[in-house]
RNA sequence: GCCUGGGUGGCGGAAUUGGUAGACGCAAGGGACUUAAAAUCCCUCGGUCGCAAGGCUGUACGAGUUCGAUUCUCGUCCCAGGCACCA
């Protein structure tokens, strides 16, 4: 470690002040813009990340800790020598600011503006080391320019596209949501019923890169295991066959998925989804015609929610039509089924009764043909008996040439015999859904196309972009798009013709704009073009990226495939955005609860008794923090009493990242107590640090001297390692107490020796430059009244020398049987033989070894050793 | 049902490669300083038996592997998250 300290200063008692010192380094930052990067090849790139935030006018505890656990990577990454981008930016569009707008008469831009500007003073009021040249708003016409370049890009190679389909529809928030944004069946914002509704739609192919999507996350190995299986599970990829299935005295066929094509001998009728058109037709001038209406009725008003429940007794309707086995020959009675989905596989499965539960059921309920197609070895199964159907393994029966054969073999078989005659085929399924991204709402990217009667649809001309919102729209229009009651907006010439044509009047999707912002911080200011190819390829992809576990399908998801969309266009030469990701836990709190009223906020809930209405008043469940628990706490007053340092500091001791934080404030008094006891160490010691000498000559270190230099290095070691390697910042933090608490204890003896001056200095500066990522404020500081050089944050992050770190006398534990009997010293560098030696003549075990045979003993170099006796 | 994670003192958590379980902090108790309080500094702090030395026990539960298991294997229970009539 090599320390530059000089000059000399007065003696100073000052109290920890945090806000006025944290105010001072926060302006210094500004204006020196001290986190101000460019591309530098002479060092490394690090990009760090972390999820931007809606900007909703204030932050929350969870951007707290989020920006705050992104903050140390940074600073640390900094003085470790890389040049470190850590950007900051809006995600601006959204349907908080209509909602806003409606209820308050301000326009949506205001609102937004406004919100930006709050919650930037509270960023940096939190001293994040952000570089604010790069920030970016994406409802700037600066930033949605580009992404209408893109979609027209994307419509020209057939990746966006237009197709009327059934929605998602949620009636209170007049709006279609993506598959992603239904929850249970439920609006994901508001929570209420979401319904079925058939419009003209823009959708992304997604699923053109599922494949890819889906194999691609074996490279992600910096990912968690749990993000990574949610997207796979979301992507859903099913193997299996696409079997073809004439429909009696017509030429028309039904087309099946199946995973199990070997059943196919066994399948005696055919379940199709209630909105599958043939649903109708097919049961056309038959008897069935009402009874299938009915049924068809029924089944659609039936809620998602129930729909889907488990206990849903499984219906279906006759449609008076056959289809015939391509195999068997056997007439097929096509049945429609509730529990048939429209938007799996094709919208129609095969039944087969014998192998497949729900078919069973639905046999049994109708008095339907179960035909057994595979058996288990050795055995026979009698369809009348069975009483559920077989699902396992087994050997081919009833199934022609296949009789005899493993069922999983004949699967290949089966599908290959129907592809030679062009019946069938392999077929790969997805559950994953190509991205619906019209959104009816007026604060948003607006698609760049144009319809003309004459020439179809037409995209907005390159040099007529960006399509800009225009501003004096009436927001209260429901059911449909504000813009669309805009005639200067939707009235245009047609770009091709010149005739009058309409403009598409539906906005994007926001997870479109999240899609790309990561790139666009790499050259914010580009104005040639989306992204700036030199700067965008040095900076990509992020090094590290940090936000919350909610967002582990969507937006990483779609951030993942439009990253490939980009480098299919050139744009970015990286297959996958993110390199690392961290998934922050939430922040949550203790709650209170009163029977009649409800949750309480914890003043109303003081001494166990509810102030509203005199009842008992319970302390709840530790909850996220949220308004409708009541249990929030506010960033800004918890900043206002003890300083944007403690806030910071609690949020990365109290847990590690990953895990949910309890929110204690006892233990944020603790954290504020930790920084005042290393600022009076500092500051009562400040003669003593800043006159003390680097090594002194004729350096004797005494033991207490030795003892304080190892803690010294062992922590610089120990806070190096929990921050490089696994981001525990609690562990790192305790072990700068265990330093803090060392030299508490260390004796002085009145400045008079300067062996123990140094190693006290040592320790003192040990103890600032390591918490500098951390509470960079307080560090700031205390490095410039110690007298050090510059910047801390330009400071090298200090190198432990492992001489002095080393132990020389080591503990070891003396089992007997595995049980703990006994301890001694031993010098570090002691043999086996020694130690094993020195163990056996232990006093403290001699009474559970004497008169005893030893079978054995293990020893553990400076660990244990270990005695076996009978 | 399937896929992920989890389960350690009064509480948040630590134990990084199978090697002293409970670091560090909070809470609690005790002491010093003070006329007193606050603040500060120091000490104790899983349970249990014991005056003590020390013993026994203990990481959800039950087995197993091992000289040794919070850590590995198998089974069970519970909690959280994700997916789910997916053909």
């Amino acid at each position: 470690m090599n320390f530059l300290f000089s000059g000399t200063h007065h003696m100073d008692t000052t109290a920890y002040t945090p806000h006025a010192i944290e105010e001072k380094w926060q302006k210094y930052w500004d204006d020196t813009k001290t986190f101000k990067v460019g591309e530098d090849t002479g060092k490394e790139k690090y990009y760090l990340l972390e999820m931007f935030p809606y900007p909703s006018g204030r932050i929350h505890m969870g951007h707290v800790r989020n920006y705050t656990i992104g903050d140390v990577v940074a600073r640390y990454k900094m003085m470790r020598g890389y040049n470190v981008l850590h950007p900051m930016g809006w995600d601006a569009f959204g349907m908080p600011a209509e909602n806003a707008a409606i209820s308050n008469k301000t326009h949506p831009a205001a609102w937004t503006y406004a919100n930006i500007d709050a919650m930037k003073q509270q960023l940096k009021r939190l001293g994040f080391s952000y570089d604010w040249d790069r920030e970016l708003a994406t409802c700037s016409p600066d930033y949605y320019k580009w992404e209408q370049q893109l979609f027209i890009k994307m419509w020209e190679k057939g990746l966006a596209y237009r197709r009327k389909s059934l929605v998602n529809w949620c009636d209170s928030c007049q709006t279609v949501l993506a598959n992603e944004q239904v929850e249970g069946g439920q609006c994901w914002r508001c929570k209420s019923q979401v319904q079925q509704k058939e419009l003209e739609q823009w959708f992304f192919r997604i699923t053109q890169y599922a494949d890819e999507l889906l194999d691609s996350l074996e490279k992600l190995t910096g990912w968690p295991e749990r993000v990574v299986a949610m997207q796979r599970n979301w992507i859903g990829r099913s193997y299996g066959s696409e079997i073809d299935f004439p429909i009696e005295n017509t030429d028309r066929k039904i087309t099946v998925f199946t995973t199990r094509p070997d059943t196919l001998f066994g399948a005696t009728f055919m379940s199709i989804a209630p909105e599958n058109p043939l649903a109708i037709s097919l049961s056309k001038d038959t008897p069935q015609a009402a009874a299938v209406k009915a049924f068809i009725e029924k089944t659609l008003k039936q809620d998602k929610i129930v729909r889907c429940s488990d206990d849903l007794e499984k219906e279906g309707v006759f449609t008076g039509s056959h289809c015939i086995n391509p195999v068997t020959g056997y007439r097929m009675p096509v049945y429609i089924a509730n529990f048939v989905l429209m938007e799996y596989g094709t919208g129609a499965v095969m039944a087969v009764p014998a192998h497949d539960q729900r078919d069973f059921d639905f046999a049994k309920k109708y008095g339907l043909e179960i035909k057994v197609v595979i058996e288990p070895e050795g055995q026979t199964l009698d369809p009348a008996a069975m009483t559920a159907a077989y699902v396992e393994a087994g050997i081919m029966a009833n199934s022609g040439r296949f009789d005899g054969t493993a069922n999983e073999a004949a699967k290949a078989a089966i599908t290959d015999a129907l592809a030679e005659k062009n019946i069938g085929k392999k077929a790969i399924n997805y559950r994953l859904k190509d991205w619906g991204i019209s959104r009816q709402r007026y604060w948003g990217t607006p698609i760049p196309m144009i319809y003309c009667d004459a020439c179809g649809t037409v995209p907005v001309p390159e040099k007529d972009l960006p399509v800009l919102l225009p501003e004096n729209v009436s927001l209260e229009v429901l059911g449909r798009s504000p813009l669309s009651d805009v005639p200067e907006f939707v009235n245009v010439a047609c770009p091709a013709c010149g005739k009058p044509a309409r403009r598409e009047t539906d906005t994007m999707d926001t997870f479109v704009e999240s899609s790309w912002y990561f790139a666009r911080y790499t050259c914010s200011d580009f104005d040639k073009g989306m992204l700036d190819t030199k700067r965008v390829n040095y900076w990509m992809p992020v090094d590290q990226y940090i936000g919350g576990i909610e967002h582990a399908v969507l937006h990483l998801l779609y951030s993942r495939f439009y990253t490939k969309v980009l480098r299919d266009f050139g744009l970015v030469n990286v297959d996958e955005p993110f390199v690392n990701l961290l998934t922050q836990g939430m922040v949550c709190m203790e709650t209170y609860r009163c029977e009649k009223c409800g949750w309480l906020f914890p003043e109303e809930a003081e001494n166990g008794a509810c102030k509203k209405c005199g009842g008992a008043a319970q302390v709840g469940r530790v909850e996220k923090m949220s308004k409708s628990c009541k249990n929030v706490v506010d960033p800004e007053l918890l900043i206002g009493k003890y300083g944007a340092d403690t806030a910071r500091l609690f949020c990365l001791f109290a847990a590690p990242p990953e895990l949910d934080l309890a929110w204690s404030d006892k233990g944020v008094e603790g954290s504020f107590r930790f920084l005042q006891r290393v600022w009076r160490i500092a500051v009562e010691h400040m003669d003593v640090i800043s006159h003390s000498a680097s090594c002194p000559a004729g350096f004797l270190p005494d033991a207490d001297v030795k003892a304080l230099r190892r803690k010294t290095h062992q922590t610089i070691r120990k806070v190096s390692e929990d921050i490089d390697k696994r981001f525990h910042f609690n562990t790192a933090i305790s072990a700068v107490m265990e330093l803090l608490n060392h030299l508490y204890q260390f004796d002085l003896k009145d400045n008079g020796d300067p062996a123990r001056a140094f190693a006290f200095k040592e320790a003192v500066q040990a103890v600032v430059v390591l918490l500098a990522p951390m509470v960079p404020h307080m560090c700031e500081e205390l490095w410039s009244l110690l007298g050090g050089r510059g910047n801390i944050m330009h400071t090298p992050w200090p190198d432990f020398d492992p001489e002095i770190a080393r132990e020389d006398e080591v503990e070891i534990v003396i089992q007997v049987n595995g049980k703990l009997r006994g301890k001694i010293i031993t010098g570090a560098g002691a043999t086996e033989e020694n130690v094993r030696q020195q163990a056996l003549a232990c006093e403290q075990v001699a009474p559970w070894v004497n008169g005893k045979e030893i079978k054995k003993v293990i020893v553990v170099p400076g660990k244990l050793v270990s005695i076996v006796v009978k």
